[in-house]
DNA sequence: CGTAAAGTTGCAACGAGTGTAAGATTGCTC
DNA sequence: GAGCAATCTTACACTCGTTGCAACTTTACG
């Protein structure tokens, strides 16, 4: 992509947003997410309470890194596919996929993990956030894959069936390994589930957005 | 139901909340929501800011508030739906009459309203938690429709293709609305809309939960 | 009436988030 | 390598939402 010049000054800046996530990562799975507070984890990392939140301005930041990657997911495998494949298909297939290899992405936690998400109002709204600017993102290539027209609603329509099916998955999970199973058994009982559910858009979908 | 002992005390909280209620929406809509704040609503109320925040636990409650008949509505749809009719048609059909009579329920409502909203990220979470609330209770009597087990993922796939299409009319009337279109156009722009949303879910969903 | 229950109020406190200005560190140039 | 400018960190102060608590007022009811 670009070069990286990495002088003193950046790897320091990444090293000190590293120190203070670990910590907050640490403290919330100890003590859960609204229990911990800001100024806790400044202590905890040794810098003033106003360098965290000058590096995450919120504190569902510091619990819910990485989210670029989580909002881009759907909307990547679709531009990604192979000629031939449907979005449906394309999507169906990652997901698979993403069970097999037990992608936090598709919902996949540590217990601890999981719970310090189900126990917080603040963080399950940040997920629901994600969940939409993913299913956006999604409507925006589908737009752009069918041609359609800026005002066409039809992508929008199906970014949210396509994004539905991964939200009630990604649900799914979450709610099975809060019930105790082993990522394992959670994979097998998903992997059962999934094709049902996008069966289920088989007959609207099957050739919607094929590359 | 049941009989209302219109008490003193009954009648005056009722006058209390209403009170609040009025001045807050006022404000929201003089100033918008953040700006706003809950001891100046307490001030035009003539009440103490702990009286406010006593009827109303989160700001967002003096914004939004009716949000049970929201999240009950599809449920409700469904479960009354007539004999013979799927849980597809008898939701088309109703946001369709709902569309006709402008129900804010469906999303319309006067553009300093939607303004209020869309300048509002606590709205606007507010508002994909209770779509959340909405498919939830959606996926609860499809369950029960279908004699669907308790661990059955199809009605919560089923309710997240329904809810879907409905929060994407919805947030299409906002934005309509937000763009300057007076109801009759949004309305118009809809209607001609919608049925395509519906029709998408037509060969998945024509035979599921028929009454 | 008088007492218990319920509602309202003022006060204090906590925690998230923001603005600001001072101090420290780094990058760059002469 | 000294100095300057840009950048990062810090301390401090403040706003606002939210909660807890105790005192006070009003209503309900025996």
């Amino acid at each position: 992509m670009s070069i990286e010049p990495v002088g003193l000054r950046e790897s320091k800046k990444r090293e000190t947003r590293q120190l203070i996530s670990d910590h907050a990562t640490r403290l919330f799975i100890e003590q859960g997410f609204e229990p911990t507070t800001i100024a806790e984890i400044a202590a905890a990392a040794r810098v003033a309470k106003k360098t965290v939140t000058n590096y995450f301005p919120r504190k569902e930041d510091l619990a819910l890194d990485h989210h670029e990657e989580f909002v881009a997911g759907l909307a990547g495998i679709v531009a990604g596919r192979a000629a031939g494949e449907s979005a449906l298909a394309a999507l169906r297939g990652a997901f698979l996929s993403a069970v097999e290899r037990r992608d936090p992405v598709a919902g996949f936690a540590p217990l601890p993990f999981a719970r310090m998400i189900a126990d917080s109002p603040t963080l399950l709204a940040r997920l629901r956030d994600l969940h939409d600017q993913r299913d956006a993102a999604l409507a925006e290539v589908l737009a752009e894959a069918t041609g359609a027209g800026p005002d066409d609603i039809t992508p929008r329509a199906v970014a949210a069936q396509l994004g539905g099916a991964h939200r009630v998955l990604f649900q799914r999970i979450q709610e099975l390994t809060l019930a105790g199973r082993d990522a394992a058994e959670v994979a097998a009982v998903v992997a059962e589930e999934a094709p049902r559910v996008f069966d289920l858009l088989e007959p609207s979908l099957a050739e919607y957005a094929v590359a």
